[in-house]
DNA sequence: GCAAAGCAGTTGCCAATGCAACCAATTCTG
DNA sequence: CAGAATTGGTTGCATTGGCAACTGCTTTGC
């Protein structure tokens, strides 16, 4: 064993991953940050879940999607998604109706009082995600946009055929 | 009631939030991939959970650190990382040591074992990294970074005095 | 200098989540 | 067209994670 390398087996500590730095941590970190906060909002003014407000939220904007399509969309596990619409049923916001093509999926809407949570909710989310990115110009809140929404298509890439688009 | 506002009652899906675009929607799904792919890695070779590797992780790079600077810097519940930390001193890979200065702390260091996880774990994880962020540029890379450091920044601020930095 | 307030870390308890096994409907294949 | 494989959705089980109460130490304010 050389001199060096006795040196270095007392392993002086050199960082190799600089957190800090590092994409999945800074990602994983802003977005607990940005969830917990929006997550408040709708907890506490319309006893929402987080995968209830999903689920609504998907739904105000695309009537008559299956419980697969939310959970391949926002990265949910099925039986989180079916717990949460089980949930949403039983308090009268969702609906489900068969699908005479495909008996096997059920098409949800939801019904009027949901999309009245809908639009109740939607304004005060904008206006908080208004907030946070109210540091960035609107040049840059485009350009982030477009490089999360190109690491995402990465992502899911990587992540092989397990994981697919709506 | 005008025709107008009749005819506005059978409430046309108009949707207010467009998921694809609202931040927190789209920050969640790619933290989730990126997470949930990373965490195979570290899972099947290491069996380290999510917070075990962020504790080896923040360890590798800042030797004597204590539990509660842990949980702020990467926004973790003190009793998940608690947990994390007796698992990770069960299987020796971390050590605890009392500060003189204050009895209430400990200062943790990893062990030879851990540190040899780490500098094992570590190079795979930049490489999963370097994957991921292949479809952007060097200089949208660096982008990437300072958009997402300054929204970090802002949504600790909006979260007020509760989430503080290391 | 002592009581009160604050803080680091642990733990009991409960809710949430993931996994895997399962059911029913559909599609594929020979 | 029958049986096998696949798929949407549900559920039992075990694990995880958050909350809040608690311990023991430290700081603050009379």
């Amino acid at each position: 064993m050389s001199a060096r390398s006795v040196a270095q087996s007392r392993r002086p500590p050199r960082p190799q991953v600089v957190l800090e730095e590092f994409l999945p941590y800074r990602l994983n970190v802003l977005a607990t940050l940005v969830s917990n906060a929006l997550a408040r909002i709708y907890e506490e003014r319309f006893g929402l879940t987080i995968p209830g407000w999903r689920i609504i939220a998907t739904l105000g904007q695309y009537e008559g999607r299956t419980a697969r399509d939310i959970a391949a969309h926002s990265v949910m596990h099925k039986s989180t998604v079916s717990r949460a619409l089980s949930a949403l049923e039983e308090r009268g916001l969702v609906e489900r109706k068969p699908n005479p093509e495909d008996m096997r999926e059920e098409l949800l809407t939801l019904t009027e009082a949901g999309r009245a949570v809908y639009e109740a909710l939607a304004p005060e989310a904008l206006a908080f995600e208004e907030r946070t990115l109210s540091v960035l110009t609107p040049a840059e809140q485009r350009t982030f946009f477009d490089l999360v929404l190109r690491l995402d298509a990465q992502a899911r890439r990587l992540a092989g055929a397990k994981v697919r688009e709506v």
